[in-house]
DNA sequence: GCCAACGTTGGC
DNA sequence: GCCAACGTTGGC
């Protein structure tokens, strides 16, 4: 099963705006590196959420993938922030999917902490000048995260 | 198709 | 707020 890490600003949107609505859309993305990483998402796939330009920036917690991907509605939404007048409808350009929360990691996992275990080494997450906003996790990645956030280990609890 | 300019991300 | 990294845009 993949694993994944998604990146937000907890200002923007947090882990608890994600359980106070019991499920939503992850969308906004518009890299294309990041969208082809969610088009591979399939529903019961695990994701670490991260929090980004904030202090410290680390992992919060972990949500489940509940849809998999489909054409994100806010690139058609000339309201929308994330509005792309040049996306197709015919062939829209931007994918969303739909996640929940799982739970809140007891321990928040700083960066810092993350850089440390030795799983991570090879993570573009840990790389310097990385913008990627999803990318792809191992299972030894995502077991270290969770033992490190004090979580319980989901790949022998759940499914 | 190259590449300089520009905009954005994200850690610090 | 700074600045390095890097993706995107647009002129040629």
């Amino acid at each position: 099963m993949p694993y994944w890490l998604l990146k937000s600003e907890p200002d923007c949107y947090s882990y608890a705006d994600l359980e106070r609505l019991g499920r939503d859309h992850w969308n906004g993305v518009r890299n294309y590196q990041a969208r082809n990483y969610l088009r591979q998402m399939k529903a019961g796939d695990p994701c670490l959420f991260y929090y980004s330009s904030t202090k410290p920036a680390g992992i919060a917690g972990v949500a489940r993938v509940v849809r998999s991907g489909y054409p994100d509605p806010s690139q058609f939404d000339p309201s929308s922030d994330f509005y792309d007048p040049k996306s197709p409808q015919s062939e829209p350009r931007w994918t969303t999917v739909d996640v929940e929360p799982v739970q809140l990691l007891p321990k928040f996992l700083p960066l810092e902490t993350i850089r440390e275990l030795p799983a991570w080494d090879a993570s573009p997450l840990t790389r310097k000048g990385n913008r990627l906003s999803v990318l792809p996790v191992t299972p030894e990645q995502f077991e270290a995260a969770l033992a490190a956030g004090g979580a319980e280990d989901l790949l022998t609890t759940d499914h």
